[in-house]
DNA sequence: CGAACGCCGTTACGCGTTTCACAAGTTACC
DNA sequence: GGTAACTTGTGAAACGCGTAACGGCGTTCG
């Protein structure tokens, strides 16, 4: 894997790394993505139960982080709240999708509809309606030309011209570990820029294009080696930062 | 001293972060671990092609990591190679699995028995002997009582009765996002140390106990948007070091 | 035989990220 | 009006972690 370095891209030197580039575009790490995908989430869920305004401690500690990191991220993304009103849940939500989402709808290939597959679309089906998974592939015959979860699955032998014809630049690997490599190469050569990889391997692709291993496999074999050890999360958990443990959540 | 200046050298917090813990137990940091495991399964592989010995940049060029990488993860756990030859598969990998598996076997509970628990069992049936998910659990009458990849699927309601007879640590949380923070409270009340968790929600839990987030959704919403970016992974990746990029495997 | 090479172990360093801590601002209440 | 109690925003320290670099040591070849 590599790692999961951020990304920043450091034209000249000092300069400034965090807040915007000029051009508009901010510099976000990798991290801080995640973390805004995951307080887009919480903010959605919120906003269904009629909470308007929302401090910072408030979603860090839904969201399981420190308060001057949720502060941190949003000054990243250029997001500013009320000073006493806390974030204003539909305007930040607003300033998220605007940064997580692009303009125009992205389409995702699914390479390998197994049970892994399967389970995918079906979280994912119909739930953002910028990013849909437009396209399955996969070389069991008794899998080709059926469409599930409203997804219809190709032969491998297609995937180059239904990704070059879908325009697709994003995919999720799930197929067995020993065909991984060989996947992630035809995905390459179709113009593929951002991998999902659920197989155990660690694939080669060139340096352009972003790759995200879910590795499970480690991730059991390191909760099994945790759960040896006395202590069980050694680093950073809820900041308290300010304000107390109690009554957290009055909430307008 | 490392950083800038030498400021606050207070031995109650700053403490020696890296190397070994003068008992004898490594200290090692949760990705460490998450490599280890992957440098297991690579040797594991290379001991089936006859492979003896492998040197750092090889098996650096495996996992995509740098070769100083290889090189201090395997100080980390007190391995050490021939100078000349590289490292002893063998005895390597005997030293990582001596570390990652414990002296016993620990069992694992899967909660929640969908598409996704299905995959991760059948993922794991019968690979790591000393590492066996032993039990399943689920509220679906219709899975209840069924052994699947020879786990055996229980009622919630036996939950902690389970899991106490059985000395379970470790727990794969795969229910629908609902219904996940009660499951793991559940799973905390039997006295679980720790957690890989699949569903979407950040969970609350005690201090000590491992979490393990794999979240999927980030995972996605992250590669659409870097995607989108110019540039996919600048930063570090094949870490030459040292040695041509030619002939990287000669191998023995 | 010795010198040059190649790899390992280790230490020091640098970078990215997180947290600390405080100025500045806003509201509420006396 | 004044002040007390909250926020947010943000520079700067602290921290974790990967990388560069150097000494040491076997091997190999001149
Ligand atoms: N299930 C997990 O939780 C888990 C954990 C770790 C890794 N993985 C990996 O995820 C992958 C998928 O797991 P799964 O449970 O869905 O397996 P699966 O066997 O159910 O599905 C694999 C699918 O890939 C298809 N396939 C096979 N070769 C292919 C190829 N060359 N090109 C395209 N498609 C091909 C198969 O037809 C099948 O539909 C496996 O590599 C597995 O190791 C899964
Ligand atoms: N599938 C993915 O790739 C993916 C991605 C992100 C998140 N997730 C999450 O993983 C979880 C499982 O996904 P899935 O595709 O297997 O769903 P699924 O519906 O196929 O399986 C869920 C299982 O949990 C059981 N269940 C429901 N309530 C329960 C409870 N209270 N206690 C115990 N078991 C209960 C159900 O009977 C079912 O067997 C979901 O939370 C999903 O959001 C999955």
């Amino acid at each position: 894997m590599d790692g999961d370095i951020a990304l920043s891209k450091v034209p000249g030197k000092g300069w400034a790394d965090r807040a915007v580039a000029q051009a508009g575009k901010p510099v976000v790490s990798r991290k801080t993505v995640g973390r805004l995908s995951l307080y887009r989430r919480l903010l959605d869920n919120l906003r269904g139960t009629g909470t308007t305004h929302i401090y910072s401690h408030q979603l860090a500690h839904l969201a399981g982080v420190s308060a001057a990191q949720v502060r941190r991220d949003f000054m990243v993304i250029g997001y500013s709240g009320s000073p006493n009103r806390g974030y204003h849940v539909d305007t930040c939500l607003a300033s998220i999708e605007s940064l997580l989402d692009g303009a125009t709808r992205q389409d995702v290939a699914l390479v390998g509809v197994g049970r892994l597959g399967r389970s995918v679309l079906a979280h994912f089906a119909g739930r953002r309606p910028l990013l849909r998974i437009a396209a399955g592939f996969d070389t069991n015959p008794g899998v080709i030309g059926t469409t599930i979860e409203g997804c219809l699955v190709h032969s491998m032998d297609d995937l180059e011209r239904v990704v070059a014809e879908k325009g697709i630049r994003i995919a999720i690997l799930a197929v067995p570990p020993e065909t991984a490599q060989a996947a992630a190469d035809a995905l390459v050569r179709s113009g593929i820029r951002s991998l999902v990889d659920f197989t155990a391997v660690p694939l080669h692709v060139p340096d352009e294009v972003f790759v995200d291993h879910m590795d499970i496999t480690s991730a059991l074999e390191s909760a099994a080696f945790f759960a040896r050890q006395d202590q069980g999360t050694p680093p950073m958990d809820n900041g308290v930062d300010n304000g107390s443990e109690a009554d957290m959540f009055p909430m307008i």
